[in-house]
DNA sequence: TTTTTTAGGATTATTTTTCTCCTATTTTCT
DNA sequence: AGAAAATAGGAGAAAAATAATCCTAAAAAA
């Protein structure tokens, strides 16, 4: 019932990139500010750039840098970029995972959680974090 | 970040006795109604004991039974006797797993997020779900 | 054209999850 | 007492997910 290491590295890495001074940065210099393994690191950005929260320019000069206002990509934005559609359970992302579904009476909870969850995530955007850094 | 299929199995093992008529069942039994493979289950129903969940009785008319009411037994009891204290990063169960914790802007919001979810899941008892079935 | 930097597929290593097996012990019933 | 029913618990195997690594290609700027 947690995050992976993954997901974590990922918000390390948006967040880099959003308190940047230039607004962008290269896999490199992400890597070794937060600690992320290089290659692990071109992965992730790999794939928030095909959630589309980032986009790249190759080259002398190029990096990684956001397409949207750090006060819109909330936690939830970069969690399911990496992890795919937020769920608490199997069956609530997929519903033919389980057999019991249509007499079960605990699913529905887990998909009013998610929902709960879900909106507690949003709330969170880069530049809340940022903010809390550097007041 | 989903409860894993041993977490959602100790549920219904839980939901099982909790609903039956004399308030005590085998592991067998529990195995069979729920799909639950039978020494699996039972592995499960030990970890319930150790949590203090549930006690047992050996021997012919043996079998599990709750340690106390099902409308004070909580989905995050159930949660936490399987997989540990609820925690959404492994930074908020232990401290010393990263060493960012001190300078991390995102380590207070995953506290702060796991004591919404556990309120959330401590709504929810055996009584509820019980009476979701049968109303 | 050279250097910098991302793109992406293939692959490996590690850890966690999901079980199974076997033997021991306890309790009840006959 | 003895047989049967049931949990207790350790050891460990199989499968899946996580956490990386490696290598080659492609793009863009200088
Ligand atoms: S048993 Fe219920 S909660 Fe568990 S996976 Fe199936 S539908 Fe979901
Ligand atoms: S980087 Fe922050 S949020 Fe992530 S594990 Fe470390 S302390 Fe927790």
């Amino acid at each position: 019932m947690q995050i992976t290491r993954e997901t974590d590295y990922a918000i390390r890495c948006m967040l880099y990139i959003a308190a940047s001074e230039s607004g962008s940065a290269v896999v490199g210099d992400i890597s070794e500010a937060q600690s992320v393994p290089r290659t692990f690191a071109a992965k992730i950005m790999q794939k928030l750039q095909r959630a589309g929260l980032v986009k790249s320019k190759r080259g002398v000069k190029g990096g990684y840098f956001l397409t949207r206002e750090p006060s819109e990509i909330s936690l939830l934005d970069i969690i399911e970029a990496i992890e795919g559609p937020l769920s608490l359970n199997i069956c609530v992302v997929d519903k033919n995972s389980c057999d019991r579904v249509s007499q079960c009476s605990v699913h529905p909870i887990w998909v009013e959680l998610r929902d709960i969850f879900a909106e507690s995530l949003k709330r969170y955007t880069l530049k809340d974090l940022i903010n809390l850094n550097t007041p």
